[in-house]
DNA sequence: CCAACGATTCGCT
DNA sequence: GCGAATCGTTGGC
């Protein structure tokens, strides 16, 4: 049948950190594959939801298959896919399949989509992105291939609390923003 | 109120 | 490998 199967969002975010990788994210005509996930739970040290809602974090709690866009270190956007209630899903690399002329533009130099900010500057996110939906033509994620991934996991990036946790995904053998270990 | 610190990246050594 | 850039959020007093 020709009924395109969407993405369920409505997960734990590490079982939608698995499900978005080998998905398509296209937002305003440039996007390409997932290839690098990592996920965070409302019960996890490390995630912004871990003390509740607040200005910032608003999207977190709201409908899942919508942004989640923060700044980091005052200079960067990051890009998160919201799950269940309080979840929520770090996008932190793709392989880059559509759009490449505007990501070029965007990022000048040096790597497309190989790191959350990277990514987000490719793509042109930025905090005005924050709480949209996803699911219109110009920002959308579709549903992974039927094409079975293999799929490595590991210790999330960056973070100061729940360090061993295993919540990092990545596409064998793909642009990631570090190597597995 | 004020000080410290990021779910990072880039450039230089 | 190391440190600067840069500012909103957070946590302590």
């Amino acid at each position: 049948m020709s009924d395109a199967q969407g993405i369920r969002f409505d997960l734990p975010a590490p079982d939608l950190a698995r499900a978005l990788i080998g998905a398509r994210l296209s937002v305003r005509g440039a996007g390409g594959l997932i290839t690098e996930t990592e996920a965070y739970t409302p019960d996890d040290p490390a995630s912004h939801s871990f003390r509740g809602p607040t200005r910032r974090n608003a999207a977190m709690f709201g409908a899942p298959g919508h942004a989640y866009v923060y700044r980091i270190y005052g200079l960067h956007w990051c890009l998160n896919v919201v799950g269940a209630r309080g979840h929520a899903v770090l996008i932190r690399a793709l392989a880059p399949d559509h759009g490449l002329d505007g990501m070029v533009a965007r990022r000048g130099r040096g790597a497309l989509c190989a790191g959350p900010a990277m990514l987000s500057q490719a793509l042109g996110i930025t905090g005005d992105d924050d709480g949209r939906r996803f699911g219109t033509a110009d920002f959308r994620i579709e549903p992974a291939g039927a094409t079975p991934v293999r799929i490595l996991t590991g210790p999330r990036i960056g973070i100061s609390r729940a360090v061993d946790v295993p919540w990092r995904f990545g596409l064998a053998g793909a642009v990631l923003s570090r190597p597995f270990r």
